[in-house]
RNA sequence: GCCCGGGUGGCGAAAUCGGUAGACGCGUUGGAUUUAAAAUCCAAUGGACUAAUCAUCCGUGCCGGUUCAAGUCCGGCUCCGGGCACCA
């Protein structure tokens, strides 16, 4: 018989929500802060996931860990509320999405309560509420104030058969997802975020944070700072000059054509008539496809010449000018110098179209680009040089002629801010008639969504927002103007809600200024790697911009990063509706209980890894917990309690509170686990069961299965909460009264264990050495051989090396 | 294609400043208890060879290297996963 999971855990939620004993006085300083945040959930109509329970559980476990420790936790909860179901939603039923939004959010709380998360419930904050969305048109405000918030003409993926745009994740193969018509990437006027002013702090606070190192690599090569020379091109017959970027201005030499991305401004004034045709057609053909199509270095690379000829400035050679679109509009200067003998997409572009070649490093380029370094050739006064150092020379030589300079690039491209969505924070500026744009004043703010009566897109490329009538007509300063309408993306509110949570309330102000100084940053994040660096770049880029303003003090915005991995289907693929492997929490908390279910989720495994669901698993959880609960509870076990030490104990208990401390700082709370059932095995064993021992397991558990460790605590005979009682501590004594095992190896082979003094010193050392070849088997193995040396690792190995 | 991870028993995994590979759990098998079953408790469990829980050999995706010693380090592959800027 089982312990009864429902009324436990229901009794203890009741306890704590009437109590409100996980409130946080965030003007508490006396007790050292501890902020420990999830990434907030997307309320989606489906609920909370099982992968959702394992990185809450994570962090309500450390949480509970650093309160008993005596930090001051903030541990809050919110939601990410805008997005595109709940438009859709608004689209089909002509509602307003806050009405489906907040269905979705009731239910992601009622199912968040029964998981017994100990979350301050009073700091709850969602996106969509514009007490909420004022302070993010604050931001975007001050943004725009500094000139880092500007418009210009971005390509957007444009479906003429739905007259609207679309989402990256809506386009599948240059069609639509809905219905399968063909989408173009065409020019729009949009809001752009200039997140490339804050390249180089991005990239110089990355080592100040600790996060994983994967991370901080994907966030370095996104960033993707390069130094490198900007060469002017003439263009014969013509006063048009082509500026490319290059790293690799030493090999300028051999430069024999050159490739302006196909949206290139100058295109059309240097395409002849006769290339004309071609090129139109090219154009039209490359508007179909993505970014990510067109750099897909297994694809052919394609282009047209168009018809006028380059200068190259350091030699004076003429060189055909191609479009192509391996060469991004978005990147550099959106066009490349070919080297086809030192870079391999020239090489294949050039083999493709015929075009001379000319190696000026030697190297093998017969068969590909040689792109290594050596020694320069056919490159005048750079013959003899290596790479820096014709690097140099030609750059300096460039400058020397006013054709060309130094400049850092980065591969980081600034934010395309804009949205034609109706879900979204409204943009806060407004179109004056004068053609002039103006900022709505800060007292406006917010800038409210306004009801329509039909949230469709417009057809014609408008966004939604643009029917409004009402909405839509404004003066300012005593003139009229037209209200933005285009919409902030889901990005920006989850840029800074870590913020708000620190003074949710403030009618004033995003935080007083006090709280934010004291709270910031947040020190242990939790999220999937999905995240790498979209959202945990703009939020850095926001962090760092609103430290610059002064609002915050700390310029980083997560000391502490972990990531949480995926949980997949029980048949190891992703879980999905249509592949019928999902798991619902709320059917495993009915069937064994939320504590078995975090039981689980934190025993299966790293949290850090992907790995599939297993249906055995939470009955296992809540077999191990029932094994608990008896020594509590069944009084063939209260017979064994006793107020006095047990001596055979103390080793496995002190290596268990030890083991568990560490581990469950850092979110390894399987091998953690794995040490409590080794204790719990050890108690099943025992004559007698010391008090204070079964006092400190149910603490241990206490972070992982909350409810349960209420109930332990309570029939121990203690009255009220196990919450706040003091962290166990190690015995360190204890632990090192136990000899070491030292492991007798030969030649690198296992032969024998000798358990020795912990620590031992050299001449006690001498001793191990020769009781270890003593050993039978030790001696087995050298019969007939010398020994070559022994080498003794301290409280490990003795490894003996034969001849 | 580019950037970043990962591959260990029948299964989830543990062990990475190089030092006893497989802790802990699932599953399986055997035993105790029970009229019986469930539940519970105890024990065994990588593979080959073996009467054997002796010994020996093999074994951490594949090929090679460094070392007294390699899951761990180095070089070259391979397969799987995450991201690629309008999914969040």
């Amino acid at each position: 018989m089982g312990y009864e999971f429902k009324n436990i855990e229901e009794k203890w939620e009741k306890v704590w929500e009437e109590n409100k004993t996980y409130k946080t006085d965030a003007y508490d300083f006396s007790k050292p802060k501890f902020y420990i945040l999830d990434m907030f959930p997307y309320p989606s109509a489906v609920g909370l996931h099982v992968g959702h329970v394992e990185g809450y559980t994570a962090t309500d476990a450390l949480s509970r860990m650093k309160r008993a420790q005596g930090f001051n936790v903030l541990h809050p909860i919110g939601y990410d509320a805008f997005g595109l179901p709940a438009e859709q939603f608004a689209i089909k039923n002509n509602k307003n999405p806050s009405i489906y939004t907040d269905q979705n959010i009731d239910n992601f709380r009622t199912q968040l309560k029964r998981l017994g998360f100990s979350y301050d419930w009073d700091r709850e904050i969602k996106t969509t509420d514009p007490d909420y969305y004022k302070w993010t048109q604050y931001i975007f405000l001050k943004m725009y104030d500094k000139g880092l918030a500007y418009e210009d003409y971005r390509l957007v993926n444009w479906c003429p058969a739905l007259g609207t745009v679309l989402a990256n994740e809506e386009v599948i193969d240059g069609k639509s997802e809905r219905g399968g018509f063909p989408v173009e990437r065409r020019p729009m006027k949009q809001w752009v975020l200039k997140i490339t002013a804050y390249g180089d702090k991005l990239l110089e606070g990355l080592p100040t944070i600790n996060w994983p190192a994967s991370t901080l690599t994907m966030q370095k090569n996104w960033i993707g700072r390069s130094e490198g020379t900007v060469c002017v091109f003439d263009v014969k017959n013509s006063d048009k000059k082509v500026e490319v970027f290059t790293t690799r201005a030493d090999t300028l030499f051999g430069c024999t054509y050159v490739v302006l991305a196909p949206e290139h401004p100058l295109v059309k004034e240097l395409t002849t008539p006769e290339c004309q045709a071609a090129v139109d057609e090219y154009q039209k053909e490359v508007a179909s496809k993505s970014d990510l199509e067109r750099t897909d270095g297994s694809k052919e690379k394609t282009g047209v010449f168009i018809g006028s000829y380059a200068i190259n400035p350091i030699n004076g050679k003429e060189v055909k000018i191609y479009i192509g679109d391996y060469v991004l509009a978005t990147y550099g200067s959106g066009a490349v110098m070919a080297v086809p003998t030192h870079d391999q997409r020239d090489y294949e572009f050039a083999v493709k179209h015929n075009i001379d070649m000319l190696q000026v490093i030697e190297g093998d380029c017969s068969k590909s680009a040689y792109e290594g370094d050596g020694k320069h050739i056919n490159s005048d006064f750079a013959n003899g040089m290596n790479n820096q150092e014709a690097k140099k020379a030609i750059t300096e030589k460039l400058i020397e002629l006013g054709k060309g300079r130094y400049q850092v690039n980065f591969k980081l491209r600034d934010w395309l801010f804009s949205r034609q969505r109706y879900w979204g924070e409204p943009i806060p500026v407004v179109h004056m008639d004068d053609g002039t744009t103006k900022p709505v004043p800060y007292s406006q703010l917010p800038l409210e969504l306004p009801e329509l009566d039909d949230y469709k897109p417009t057809g014609d490329g408008q966004p939604p927002l643009s029917k409004a009538t009402q909405w839509l007509n404004t003066t300012l300063d005593g003139q009229h103007g037209l209200r933005e309408t285009n919409t902030m993306p889901q990005w920006a509110g989850s840029s800074w809600y870590y913020a708000r949570y620190i003074d949710p309330h403030n009618k004033e102000a995003i935080g007083d200024k006090k709280l934010l100084d004291h709270w910031l940053p947040v020190d242990v994040y939790v999220g999937g790697a999905e995240h790498a660096v979209l959202h945990l770049l703009y939020a850095r880029f926001w962090h760092k911009f609103l430290h610059d303003e002064g609002i915050f003090s700390s310029s980083e915005p997560f000391q502490k990063l972990f990531h949480q991995g995926l949980i997949l289907g029980s048949d190891g693929q992703k879980m999905s509706k249509s592949l019928g492997n999902t798991v619902s929490p709320d059917d495993v908390i009915a069937e064994f209980g939320a504590d078995a279910l975090r039981f689980y989720e934190m025993f299966k495994g790293p949290v850090d890894q992907s790995m599939p669901w297993s249906n055995d698993g939470p009955r296992a959880a809540k077999t191990f917990l029932d094994r608990v609960y008896r020594l509590y509870a069944d009084e063939n076990y209260r017979q064994l309690w006793s107020e006095e030490d047990n001596k055979d104990l103390d080793f496995v208990y002190n290596a268990t509170i030890k083991k568990c401390t560490e581990d469950f700082e850092i979110l390894h709370f399987n091998t953690g686990l794995a040490q409590i059932m080794v204790l719990v095995n050890e108690l099943y064993k025992a004559k007698s069961l010391p008090k204070k021992m079964l006092l400190g397991l149910a603490q241990l558990l206490a972070p992982v299965v909350p409810h349960l460790a209420e109930e332990l605590y309570n029939l121990l005979g203690f009255e009220g909460l196990i919450d706040f009682v003091a962290w166990p501590s190690v015995n360190e004594a204890a632990l090192d009264a136990k000899p070491v095992v030292y492991a007798i190896q030969v030649n690198g082979k296992l032969k024998g264990t000798i358990e020795f003094k912990k620590d031992a010193s050299e001449e006690e050392l001498e001793d191990l050495k020769k009781q270890a070849l003593a050993l039978d088997r030790v001696v087995a193995t050298l019969e007939g051989h010398e020994v070559k040396k022994i080498i003794v690792v301290k409280n490990k190995i003795v490894s003996i090396v034969m001849k």
